[in-house]
DNA sequence: TCAAAAGTGTTTCGCGTACACCCATGC
DNA sequence: GCATGGGTGTACGCGAAACACTTTTGA
């Protein structure tokens, strides 16, 4: 049974064909969009893009995914941590260190890549925008960040013996000034008795992104909207004061709801104590300043 | 920027030095332990556990955890899906199939085994133990289930600029009939202005596990608490009908409170759904027989 | 003067928590 | 009869959701 961990002792680090190791960086930040004029502008999420070198019209079998956007990322070195291969890319991508970082989840089918066997880790960061705006596609490469929406296409519920299978369709829209990326992700739930199975699996879309990435952009965003509700991730993304309506700006784009701004106050300061009041206010705007918050560093998750 | 991703066209497949990939399965169930006499039984959770070839007294610097108990785990062959190769490890360690099974996290720190560079994917197995018994040891191989119990031992915040450090320490202990088991497992939150990390970080105990692989149960256990209070993972442990009594001793092994009955009938059975009743009822005990329930497949997530 | 948002008072309803009580069984 | 759990009635308080209204600013 234990085969293989008596194995090893003979196995030979050089010999046997290996799957590389790779991780992949879902970075994420918030902008704010206007509107119109007049009002306080929204927010929206940018997730960080390269376009991969060659032509995507040229057919190429062991690359399909020529000249098409991709997440950054790349190999992890024989002697770096893993943690570490993700901090590197990220401070190459965009020359920022220190924010808000999460593994997310290890992508390991056969043909994900066909080029060669790669099982890659996915690793989401969080960047405040204000911070940033310095790199991301500065140097050569085409480093470009894309406005993220998720759109629910359509779901399908299917009644089998001693369960169901539920098919829902969404559109993952990747967009910017010169581009724009629409990709399907298909989330199949299938319950049998009482094992559950969820799958996510992608339609390969001419316009879309290489690889399985649409799919891992998909999972980072469903983890950021289940993290945002009960963790303080959210900050990560907001510069050090803010107003709170800038604030359920923020709360409105990554759950897709609308938030009723007289329960979100309450909430955030009174019954959470998420934000901390400042003296200072908010000037300029065409109605009634608002006071300036700030993250609540006692702030501690339930309770 | 985007050396890596170009450098894959010169790469050779063979050529460099990579990590080797593996899984480790946390294959865990839920048994019944006699309390005293005349009692509904508590629940207990185990975990599967295999004995690694060696005498632990010998020391080898190359392998300082022989002779140690591990989780079982192994290679992801080359053309194989990381998936299926945790669903092979599993039907090699249980002959066992068609369960719960859940990715959650991947491990790769340099010097987590000191012998080579591994990366490894830990997925964890939920088995019903009504189900298993059949095998699970029954070969040559040291193959045997652990109680499982997390203490918290100490927690230990300290105050830094604009923010803490928390660190929490808690014990592991695996129990049988024939081995006891302790492991310290730290976590460490750091916050210190809008950046918070999470740091898992084992103990290395003489009496301990190999590796790293009391923090990967400790994670798993984590995960499983957090699950199964918006989850159905709660019913992969139980066998197909079972009294709420019995559904309740489970929750509460699983997160580890203690839980009212009176609220949890009315929440499982009126507001959340999650189970249905039978006409079927248990009998033979000392006291009013209860009435036996099963899952509800119609149950939905959230509503 | 007006649009737009800041900010506060208040109600309603459901859920989590809790106390109290009667019922049925085997020993 | 007693210990033990099965099962139900009910009350209290908080938090989520919602409606209503006053205040303050720049254009």
């Amino acid at each position: 049974m234990n085969e293989s961990k008596e194995f090893l002792k003979e196995y030979d680090d050089s010999k046997y064909k290996k799957p590389s190791a790779t991780v992949d960086m879902i970075i994420l930040t918030a902008v704010d969009v206007e509107t119109k004029a007049r009002s306080v502008p929204d927010k929206v999420l940018r997730v960080l893009l390269i376009k991969r070198k060659g032509d995507p019209l040229v057919v190429d079998i062991t690359d399909p995914y020529k000249g098409k956007w991709a997440l950054p990322g790349g190999f992890v070195n024989y002697y770096e941590d893993l943690d570490a291969a993700a901090i590197r890319e990220l401070r190459e991508e965009t020359n920022i260190s220190d924010v808000y970082m999460e593994q997310l989840y290890t992508w390991g089918k056969v043909y994900r890549d066909l080029r060669r066997r790669v099982i890659s880790t996915s690793y989401m960061a969080l960047v405040d925008s204000s911070k940033l705006n310095i790199k991301a596609g500065d140097d050569a490469e085409d480093a470009c960040w894309f406005d993220v929406k998720i759109t629910l296409l359509e779901e399908v519920k299917t009644q089998i013996k001693a369960g169901y299978i539920r098919k829902t369709t969404y559109e993952l829209s990747l967009v910017n000034s010169e581009n724009e990326i629409k990709d399907t992700v298909i989330v199949t739930k299938k319950l049998e008795g009482r094992t559950s199975k969820i799958d996510l699996e992608y339609v390969n879309n001419p316009s879309g992104l290489a690889f399985d990435h649409a799919t891992i952009i998909f999972y980072a965003l469903e983890r950021l909207k289940n993290k945002v509700e009960y963790t303080d991730i959210a900050f990560s993304l907001m510069p050090e004061m803010f107003t709170l309506t800038e604030l359920k700006k923020l709360y409105e784009v990554i759950t897709g709801k609308v938030i009723y701004s007289r329960n979100f106050r309450d909430k955030m300061e009174k019954q959470k104590k998420m934000v901390i009041e400042t003296d200072e206010w908010e000037s300029g705007k065409p109605y009634k300043p608002a006071r300036l918050f700030r993250f609540n560093p006692d702030w501690v998750e339930d309770q």
